[in-house]
DNA sequence: CATGAATGAGTCTTCATTCAT
DNA sequence: CATGAATGAAGACTCATTCAT
């Protein structure tokens, strides 16, 4: 008796992502969405029970997406990995932009938001152990500079992701040339 | 033989820079603003035309500071000059924040942030013109990795004022720190 | 499947023409409209965009009630088809009053106001074409004072339906009344 | 001690008709106003409390220019006096546009206002009753025809200085022109 | 008196969300 | 479930008028 859904929640989920990343929290709205799907504006609320439910959803699966990888990583070799994790860091390098308006999002009305949130906090902390974890490895098995503080290491090898590619280098390619500097540094 | 301004032209952009960086373009309005500020919310309407003028004239007071002692810089010395500018850029580390949202002002209905934002653009030209001019000093006098295009080069030099300080490190040692690991590389 | 509309189109712009007489385009506003309507005032913006694009299509019905008229009319006999005019100018002889702002309307924004308008004028000129052929005709004819330029004659012949009926005569006598005046002039 | 003032009252009024007749009452404001005068926007409250009294003011000023060329004619010869009357209201044919917004005019809070639209009224009504008594005379004298009632020939006279003067006839000849044509008609 | 500053009331418009069919 | 209609809260902006120097 019900009438077939004419999109799913992931397609909802991945036209959120992109209008989110193209116009910021305040930017997307829902006369937006609906006009890039098919059916009438309030038939959103058939699927999220607010905006906000909409985006911190969109935010939980963006960063789960990248939780799973990192979490079959293979940190056996800690320089190895790092490589390994900044090629899926750079898989999804809009993840940070997307992210950015994360504080934008009300939890107070909205139980389904507050979880997302939460899920997504959690996964930053994850990966914020992990790197930590093969920072500390890496460094106590001599392959970084002992004079620079842990967590500076930490921040500038996260930071290498925001580094733009005007040249649209391939990822894999760009992933190992910003390694190679990032290690040997710029000079000569 | 009129009345005191209550506040002025430059603690309002104070406190929009501050806003804004908080809120972002969309988050900042003048009901927020004028709760910051003593008296009405009319009264900014004063100082500035509409909410466009008072952020445009914000992001042209911040390059202008940068712009000013960038123009000053002794170009002589190119890895010298590259370490100023550095030093300067992250005195100001959040202005790159601050200009992410200058494609939103509407300069279509306000000459006068026509005007600022036309400023802000060369200004960015500006700089962009000096780092290339000291990079590509830099690369002829053999100070570069010559393997690694120019741009990208430009690219992870301009990415560093990114890099999260959370240990706050004062600005002056932790361009330090930036350059030396930017220069010579993470590894031992 | 939906709720049903509390008013129609048809009533919003009658209201308006009715407010718009009254007030002058600056006079009318949103508040006032809505405050003779049941409902919200947000809600009429589920009608028309914003308050040019309503005027425009209040005009643009006006004058199209009037052009369909005109349009049918037998111009076999000049002089009985000038009094036929008559009595369609002045069964709607608010129109000149309801089309004296149409200046005002800001068609910059709105591309609807911007087509209604566009419609208004090309039925004025409509009808200004069929008034200076219907003259030509009658001058031709020898109906018409030939001292007296023909610009003139239209002018004055249009003129005629501001007159003021303090009697409340009824419109087709008013209008035979009017015809004869002009034509006989008003002398014994 | 005091300040001469840089303007007078009559300039003041003579800038309020142009730009009420060019803008309107609600286009015309007290900004638009100071911009085309020296000084201060706050000054113009030095000559009058408040918009509605410079409106009134400049409208008793324009109808007292009529009233007072009305009362000094002749009104022996009837139908010459309705021909100079012609000529007078021609000579200020934007007094009916200026009048048209009178009632726009709050009296309630404005004495003075009052007053100057109660004058402007008697002027209208003198007007009239003016137009009336000449009209009278002028069909006892069987020069108008007698089955059309004189409250029609009278708004048909008054309406006739409405006729658009496209072809920008010199005043004195226009007049001449309209007379002669509502008199004798359009008719060969 | 003249003035620049301040203000509050008023209007337009947008948008997330709810309602009734 | 789907939907078009309705709505209220919020924010931008204007302008007549008052205030303080």
């Amino acid at each position: 008796m019900a009438r077939k859904q004419s999109y799913s929640h992931s397609e909802l989920l991945d036209l959120t992502k992109r209008l989110v990343l193209e116009r910021g929290y305040d930017g997307f709205n829902l006369k937006l969405l609906s006009e890039h799907l098919p059916g009438a504006r309030s038939t959103i609320y058939q699927y999220y029970a607010n905006k906000d439910e909409i985006i911190a959803a969109c935010m939980k699966r963006s960063i789960g997406a990248i939780l799973e990888k990192a979490s079959a990583l293979d940190e056996t070799d800690s320089m190895r990995a790092l490589q390994e994790l900044l090629d899926i860091y750079l898989e999804e390098f809009q993840l940070h932009q997307l992210l950015a308006d994360a504080y934008k999002i009300k939890t107070t009305a909205s139980e389904a938001a507050r979880r997302d949130i939460e899920y997504v906090e959690s996964a930053h902390e994850f990966l914020k152990v992990q790197l930590t974890r093969l920072f500390q490895k890496a460094q106590q098995e001599k392959h970084l500079r002992e004079d620079i503080p842990l967590p500076v290491h930490v921040g500038m090898f996260f930071n290498l992701i925001n580094t733009p590619n005007m040249m649209n280098v391939p990822v894999p390619e760009w992933s190992r040339m910003l390694f190679q500097i990032w290690m040997g540094g710029a000079k000569q």
